[in-house]
DNA sequence: CAAATAGTGTCTTTGAGACACTATCGT
DNA sequence: ACGATAGTGTCTCAAAGACACTATTTG
């Protein structure tokens, strides 16, 4: 009755790093050397070591890939099409990740050893030189992304320890791709951040209070 | 600098059946004949075929394991923990499905050639004989299921093509887990749902109306 | 008519949305 | 004083929650 086909299978995590530069919504991905897709961008990713479980190799390739430990992350999504590799059969457990810019860009000076670059995702999302099946990953994970935003802190990870309401909004604004009101905006994500003593300044403007996410409870 | 590794694995698709039973949420089971875990319930599942997508191999296991297609599922989040399988390296992806209880007795007299069961998932969650780690799985599943339900119209996929009100009430009660309003519960579904002619009859008290769940747009 | 469940009307509270206004910086 | 952005007060409207009432069947 049973295949004695035991499913073997590569298994792979791809991971999905968003940040917000240059007040859009970016995406870390690689230059591929090699064929197949030679040329293309392609999400960064690691083969599952035999002893790891798979949020340790997703941890493992973060680190590997923007030098960074202690990045929010979350199982995505499972892609397993017998022919989304040409080569051979790979399961990909895709892995979304979202870390501040400034974080990335400090630590990493030129960003890795790999040619690790931060595409635009919309633009990504309309190119041709993606590999793979890594489009239609990124398409996912934009979803969930906007998705999560509204109903978890989630967008907090995009932004430094201390942040200022207007920043914070504007990275609302660009995940659900939208504009907010002010006010609004403001009494919702009241209850979930503390104020600090401490403003901007500098700007010929009025400064800004630093706010950050309020902790416990 | 990579490892030669390329992560290597059987990988699984492992099917979460739940289903409204006696009043209470169920999920289908079956009872392990050899060992590991010999006598211990399990989740029912199936290898990836080498020609298989993930979705079709879930699609391929719900077949054999209820005799029923055209099911609602979802995949619902992959298991890697090297340890899992004490005989070898396998991933378990998971799928999340939905089926009327009266769909599920109606197919399958006796319900399959596998020993299939119907277990209670509160008492499962308590259990001590569950095999590997689908106690966490089916903990998971069960929580995603209860998220589903506030803003989903996934509920309607536990009970008949026609339900009443009443009826699809307390599905919604036993998932969510607290008693609802019966006007306010009305008020949200009415929407969703568009009456037939038709009502129950019989009972020793007022009939209630059919309804079925208002498709396309 | 009593028991039982089906179904409705309506008041209150809460939160989203929209908009107008005031505040504080640098130049 | 002006331009620019930060920050607040308040009205409206829609949805969620709570509760009391009416309706229709069988035995």
């Amino acid at each position: 009755m049973e295949f004695s086909q035991d499913g073997l299978a590569s298994v792979a995590v791809d991971l999905l790093v968003f940040t917000i530069d240059e007040g859009k919504l970016k995406i870390l991905t690689i230059r591929r050397q090699y064929p197949p897709f030679a040329g293309f961008r392609a999400l960064p990713g690691v083969f599952v070591g035999p002893e790891e479980t798979l949020d340790q190799a997703a941890l493992r390739g973060l680190r590997e890939e923007t030098g960074l430990d202690s990045i929010y992350f979350e199982q995505l999504y499972t892609f397993g099409a017998p022919d989304r590799d040409p080569r051979r059969r790979v399961i990909s457990v895709s892995y979304l990740a979202l870390v501040d810019a400034q974080r990335l860009k400090g630590v990493a000076p030129g960003l890795r050893t790999t040619e690790a670059e931060l595409s635009d995702v919309r633009e990504l999302l309309a190119a041709e030189d993606v590999a793979f099946d890594h489009r239609e990953i990124i398409a996912y994970g934009r979803q969930r992304l906007a998705g999560k935003v509204e109903y978890t802190p989630i967008a907090f990870s995009l932004v430094p320890e201390e942040f200022t309401l207007p920043q914070l909004q504007r990275v609302y604004e660009i995940l659900l791709d939208r504009p907010l009101y002010k006010a609004n905006f403001r009494k919702k994500i009241a209850p979930l951040v503390e104020e600090t003593d401490r403003s901007t300044s500098g700007d010929a403007h009025r400064p800004s209070r630093l706010y950050r996410l309020r902790r416990g409870e």
